[in-house]
DNA sequence: CATTATTTCGAACGTTCGTTCTAACAATTC
DNA sequence: GAATTGTTAGAACGAACGTTCGAAATAATG
């Protein structure tokens, strides 16, 4: 009966397809700007029957800050299996991944929608704070353990600056050229685990 | 009888109160979550009466990003008119301001949403578009005419990014070191007008 | 002071939205 | 195959929204 207290695969499966659904809506015209009806017409099923796997609108925004906020994670935990000795060659190395991620049109939409949201929504601000504590710490400690470096916060927090920025970036510049840009971010990256 | 033709000074005084109070509720509940009501009351008017002044809600939002633009296209002007010699020292010293612009809670605020609605609205994607080609170029120009500096679109871009990337460091980090951050930022600076 | 023009208001309208509800349908159990 | 449980659809509701409109108030003009 409540929402959120079945966990069958069934279940799962059709809170993910309402997710996938909503993603692309609220990519496309916003958390607020996208209806219920749109939302399940795109995952195939009627309006009301969302209300069986969430309580309401909000709560799916909510879930799906949750997904997006376990992904960011997991990949910056990743990090962590690298060998000390290959780590500055390897994040060097994978810049390239962070910039097509953050300048993916899907992906970059969808994460400044939830910047936005999480603007005047303080449930969201507060997940996505408790996210970039997490993942900061972790980035940190990966630096300051693996790599003996003093300092770390500031080279994170300029790090994270960097891959953070790019989204808007891409939105206010399309032709931006990537590999370019990427080319002096491996440079800049270089030079924040050196000095 | 055309809100857009009259330019008396009581016109554009009463466009201007609009434009101020319209701010203050996008960035307390977005653009969409503002109602007109709300926005009238910020304003000391009658709903209604807002009507006289700007043909729809779309038309404000975009009075806003128009005003938002000038004001950042008038601050990138004004390195132009620093002499040559002194331009870079002060490229470096004025990061402070770069970063107490881009942290303040309402400024950055204004702008994600600016940016979130840009996304969805093809009006607001091309005035955001136009204005960064055009404080872009002016910056490039600057890098290479002043400074001497080869392959200027690199260096613009990774500029951009950082400082465009503060805005959101600041909503995921409220409790950002930004003293630790300018005093990083100076010397990336350094770095990209020096390499 | 009379009149015309302009500014202002707030009630009213038509939509749209999130949400609820009822009843039909499908699946499972005994 | 009857009963029960879970699943689905879509109509219906109240609230909120952007917008319009006619009249009241104020200012300007003669």
């Amino acid at each position: 009966m409540n929402p959120s207290g079945n966990t069958s695969p069934r279940t799962r499966a059709r809170r993910a397809q309402i997710l996938d659904a909503a993603a692309i809506c609220f990519v496309e015209q916003g958390f607020h700007g996208a209806g219920m009806a749109r939302i399940a017409e795109q995952a195939n099923m009627s309006a009301g029957h969302i209300y069986h796997y969430f309580e309401n609108k909000d709560a799916i925004i909510e879930a799906i800050v949750d997904r997006e906020a376990d992904i960011h994670t997991e990949k910056m935990m990743s990090f962590h299996d690298i060998p000390r000795e290959e780590l500055a060659h390897e994040l060097v190395e994978r810049a390239d991944e962070g910039v097509r991620t953050n300048t993916d049109p899907f992906q970059s939409a969808l994460n400044l929608e939830i910047i936005a949201e999480a603007q005047r929504n303080p449930h969201i601000a507060e997940k996505l704070r408790a996210n970039d504590a997490e993942t900061r710490k972790a980035f940190q400690n990966l630096l300051s353990e693996k790599l003996g470096l003093s300092d770390v916060e500031g080279r994170v927090e300029l790090m994270f600056t960097l891959f953070g920025g790019l989204p808007i970036r891409i939105l206010r510049n399309p032709d931006l050229d990537r590999e370019g840009l990427t080319r002096y971010l491996r440079q800049v990256i270089r030079a924040i685990l050196a000095e």
